[in-house]
DNA sequence: CCGGAAAGATTTAGGCTTCAAACTTCCGCG
DNA sequence: CGCGGAAGTTTGAAGCCTAAATCTTTCCGG
């Protein structure tokens, strides 16, 4: 998604398609899709700013931000899926290639031979601490388009948004 | 994303963490994080629907509604790609593999050789009918926690910050 | 003490995605 | 005509992601 596709040509996107539709259909439809369209355009102009300013990754960064927050202890990789809501095996990847950078490092947990525990490099640190300034002035402009009262508006729709998809995806599985 | 991590835990992902935080973080970050964490979870679920009930992917989904779409003329791969706003390349493999299970027929266009026309087989219109009506009643389901003024309301605020982000990823880019 | 279930992590196979580099074909201009 | 650039597509390298299988270590009940 980040840069609209090599080509330069202007972007049709879906929902711009579907709004033309013959309509009749669906309101939750064109909802959904704009809203997908509209986590997609910022996820990736997020993504391309990584790169280019940082030659690094939105998951990369993630993994870096849980780190950060967790503090000096760290945390073990099935933690930090956990809150990435990301699979097990993906985690080992980025973390694999985050020590070969040298941001992070692993350390053995004597009592628990099977958890290591993964921590921020000093350089780890520091490395993120610009990243981290750099992206949320990005954040904050790629949303300057909503007064602090339609901010507080979508949060608040998105929060039921979110819970009501949790219930029905709770529901379905039972 | 899809399942809560493999692992049956408590989900607790980044948003939720963030809301716990020091606060007097920027409330743009919040917004963009709920945002994210709502659609990731509503993707995720789709994908793992179309998964376990057709067997396919979100991708595969998308082309086949693009060339439902456009009708029996079909689409060139580079409509498509700016149409689903991915890169050419992507679209390259995702086609090669719908061609290989029979749900889309390219067609060479004698007037230009470069650009063939990628249609829907026969099969592939009823595959794509048969997700297509579950597909929009998963959609449907999954946002029925919010009232119709709710939808509307975040229809609205989504439009908003779409082009409010357009604008600023323009700007930036001059 | 010991045998199996459970938990943490890794591996494997397959698919998606991008960017950049190549290739083919078309088109316009000299 | 013929050549160079533009347009459409493909390929290759790298990374992200999942589900499922596997391996190691721990824990617990008998």
């Amino acid at each position: 998604m980040s840069p609209p596709p090599p080509d330069g040509a202007a972007a049709v996107d879906m929902e711009t398609l579907l709004a033309d539709a013959p309509a009749g259909h669906k309101q939750e439809l064109r909802l959904w899709l704009r809203l997908l369209a509209c986590a997609n355009l910022i996820e990736g102009e997020v993504r391309r700013r990584l790169r280019l300013s940082f030659d690094t990754t939105l998951p990369r960064f993630d993994l870096l931000a849980q780190l950060e927050r967790a503090g000096p202890e760290g945390l073990t990789l099935g933690e930090v899926s956990r809150r990435m809501m990301v699979s097990n095996g993906n985690v080992t990847g980025i973390a694999a290639r985050l020590v070969a950078e040298g941001l992070v490092a692993r350390r053995a947990n004597p009592a628990d031979r099977r958890a290591g525990a993964l921590r921020l490099t000093p350089r780890g640190r520091r490395e993120f601490a610009r990243q981290s300034a750099a992206h949320e002035g990005w954040i904050a402009e790629l949303l300057a388009g909503l007064t602090p009262a339609d901010q507080a508006a979508l949060h608040r729709l998105l929060g039921r948004a979110k819970s009501g998809a949790l219930a029905a995806i709770e529901e379905a599985s039972e």
